[in-house]
RNA sequence: UGGCCUAUGGUGUAACUGGCAACACGUCUGGUUUUGGUCCAGAAGAGUCUAGGUUCGAGCCCUAGUAGGCCAACCA
């Protein structure tokens, strides 16, 4: 009878709870704000998500606005590209507003802050101005022109907007608290004078709304019930609801909510330095496969419906996060996995011949498009005596976890034969450049013959030297090596770009692909999936390499062959944290370990112990007796500064604890104990 | 030295008015497989930042700490 309860994030449930306050569920509308200053990332995606999923859900309408406020930065090239961002993600936004539609308004209520003494025009330098705010320790001044007679606010305000003065000379001011602990509502400027176009209203306007007074206000003439942003607008949020308060007459009252914004691991979110990858030529552009931006992540052949499902998965809430890319990559392969035809392309090519196939035959074979879905048919591609495999896919000598070619071994060829490896011909130099083997004729597959059904253990990919295509193919890599690359205050973001993030090489593929397009995607079989990128032409393709198939075997083959090599990826950074809190940490376990744990883990906190504090550590002498593992620790970690005559035993707080510990009759603690 | 926010396995998110901490990714086993992919079965991994308190009972409530984030742009 019971209604299954289906979790709600927070956004959800205060959506929920004002319904259920009586908020007509027909009033709920939504926006997404983006700024047109530039392209729109992974990150954005989580917004747009959060409110248009909320207007999906609810059937609200969702507004596209652009927060055009600032003509300095703000350009018509980025409006388009955000639209055609949205809708590819899937969205329908009920209206496209611009903030600089209501700067008509804004004005008019402007007026209206300033005839009810709410708001006043300052005449300093932005440097005085700065210096009388305080800082968030010590309280503001009020500015000297705070108390201006109405009068003459409303003129010198008039003689902004029709641009009788230069920028930089009067601002408009919120007359609220210089001494707010909230340093946002310290007279917190409204209109400042910009001598520029705007790519919208022209040269109308030569002063310009600032964010606050306008976002707020544009909610609240849009009838947006719910205002949702990310969380460093929180400090934002009295300020919105002083202007709101403040120009409210009827209808609905915005909400402002903030939600934790998402981070990715070995990538930046920032637009500023993001366009500082343009600009600098380190990527093409802002659609550049390595980039992060929505454009960039679509060339790449990463598919909406995984972006989507990838946004679903990471949740909404309110601490800071870093999601691991590896999750992204896992959604667009569950997602391509569906719907991407396989195809067969070698990319790094050895010569195969098969020794007992005759010269000049070739066989049209068929092959089987997708085996997740049926639907997909099949097609035919072309075998012959001349063919090429990966170089990875031999080896002379292997043990038995390498189920691929090897001499004296049979495999199969996809699609095709069983063959036997027989031998080898080899340059000056030692380098294998052709391999030859036999087939067994009557093992083609789908034959059902006996000898197809025969197992082996290895599959290849091949393609025909004689029919194959070449394309050129683009092996991407993450942009940066660093986990964190703009959280390392004392090094620049540049400083870990990845210099590898970019191979490109060609690639042989099978004929059928001789006539895609830009954005096909298709998995090479055993190597990944890859689209056409826009740069290809019917004389020259050009693929993408979207993401690597999971790759089972480098794992295996790193564990065995090349324990001794390192590792080509950087290790994870760990965050360097303070001893004693990993003491803690550690120790709060301690009493469940298994011995040989338990001995690792001492031996840890021993290490570890050389540089606790003993002020901090005296703070968890009244443990309760319960915590064991807590105890522990903090017990071998005094034993150790003990002997480091860090602390003297003989003190009366440590011989006090020591006394203490002596009582208890838990016998990890009396081993400890034993040391002394 | 101020204000605000946050703290749950390696990562991210759950746990509805307090009731045996769940799900996904990742990791590890095993099975299926003409992709070392997919799929299937299973396992390990946190006792919820610390110390107190309230309660029969606390991840949820209270107090005090600690750690991290945000806030002093005529940016958004």
């Amino acid at each position: 009878m019971a209604e299954e309860y289906v979790a709600l994030n927070f956004l959800e449930q205060i959506v929920e709870e004002d319904i259920n306050n009586g908020f007509p569920k027909s009033d709920l509308r939504f926006r997404f704000p983006p700024e047109p200053n530039g392209y729109l990332h992974i990150g954005h995606c989580k917004a747009i998500c959060i409110s248009f999923g909320l207007g999906e859900k609810y059937n609200a309408p969702v507004n596209l606005r652009f927060d055009d406020t600032n003509p300095s930065k703000e350009e018509q090239e980025y409006v388009d590209a955000i639209q055609e961002d949205i809708k590819w993600l899937g969205f329908k936004w009920d209206k496209v507003c611009y903030s600089s539609d209501y700067f008509q308004q804004l004005y008019d209520w402007a007026i209206q802050l300033i005839k009810d003494g709410k708001a006043y025009i300052d005449s300093q330098s932005s440097e005085v101005m700065a210096e009388q705010k305080g800082t968030p320790t010590e309280p503001g001044k009020n500015s000297p022109y705070r108390d201006r007679s109405v009068a003459e606010n409303l003129e010198l305000f008039e003689k902004m907007a029709k641009g009788e003065f230069a920028e930089g000379v009067h601002v408009l001011r919120a007359k609220i608290d210089m001494k707010s602990p909230n340093m946002l509502l310290r007279d917190p400027i409204m209109y400042r004078v910009i001598n520029k176009a705007h790519h919208r209203t022209g040269n109308t306007w030569n002063i310009y709304p600032m964010y606050d007074w306008a976002h707020g206000e544009s909610d609240y003439v849009e009838q947006v019930s719910h205002s949702l942003c990310s969380l460093e607008f929180k400090p934002h949020r009295p300020l919105y609801e002083w202007f709101v308060d403040n120009v409210f007459t009827n209808g609905v009252k915005p909400k402002q909510r903030e939600f934790a914004r998402l981070n990715l691991s070995y990538t930046i979110m920032s637009k500023r330095k993001l366009l500082k990858l343009v600009q600098e030529g380190i990527v093409s552009g802002w659609d550049d496969p390595r980039m992060p931006t929505i454009s960039g992540i679509r060339r790449r052949g990463y598919s909406p419906a995984a972006i989507r499902n990838f946004i679903d998965t990471v949740g909404v809430a309110k601490r800071d996060n870093v999601i691991d890319v590896s999750l992204l990559e896992f959604n667009v392969r569950e997602d391509l996995n569906k719907t991407a035809p396989r195809v067969m392309a070698v990319l790094d090519p050895v010569k195969l011949i098969i020794d007992n196939y005759p010269e000049d035959q070739v066989e049209w074979l068929d092959a089987e498009n997708n085996q997740e879905d049926e639907s997909a048919g099949y097609r035919k591609v072309p075998f012959s005596k001349e063919l090429y495999i990966e170089k990875d896919d031999f080896k002379e000598s292997a043990n038995s976890k390498y189920f691929r070619l090897t001499l004296g071994k049979e495999v199969r060829l996809k699609n095709a034969y069983i063959i036997k490896g027989e031998s080898l011909v080899k340059d000056d130099a030692g380098n294998i450049i052709e391999i030859h083997c036999s087939y067994d004729a009557d093992s083609q597959s789908g034959s059902g013959t006996e000898a197809s059904l025969r197992k082996v253990k290895g599959t290849l990919h091949w393609v025909s030297v004689e029919q194959a295509i070449k394309a050129e193919v683009r092996l991407y890599d993450r942009l940066f090596n660093h986990e964190s690359p703009d959280g390392d205050k004392e090094v620049d973001f540049m400083q870990h770009l990845n210099p590898n993030s970019l191979e490109t090489i060609t690639g042989y593929l099978e004929p059928s692909l001789s006539n895609v397009k830009p954005g096909d995607i298709f998995q090479f079989q055993r190597l990944g999936y890859f689209n056409v990128d826009k740069d290809s032409t019917a004389e020259h393709l050009v693929f993408n390499r979207t993401v690597g198939l999971r790759d089972t075997w480098s794992k295996v083959e790193s564990k065995t062959t090349h324990q001794n090599q390192p590792k080509a990826a950087p290790k994870k950074q760990i965050p360097q944290i303070p001893a004693l809190n990993e003491i803690k940490k550690v120790g709060k376990k301690l009493a469940q370990l298994p011995d040989e744990k338990r001995v690792k883990a001492i031996t840890r906190i021993r290490e570890l112990a050389k540089d606790v504090d003993f002020q901090e550590l005296k703070e968890l002498f009244n443990t309760s007796a319960k915590k064991i593992g807590t105890r522990l620790a903090v017990l071998e970690t005094l034993i150790v500064l003990i002997k480091f005559d860090k602390v003297n035993a003989n003190d009366v707080e440590v011989a006090a604890y020591l006394e203490e510990m002596k009582t208890s009759d838990n016998e990890l603690l009396q081993e400890s104990l034993n040391q002394l």
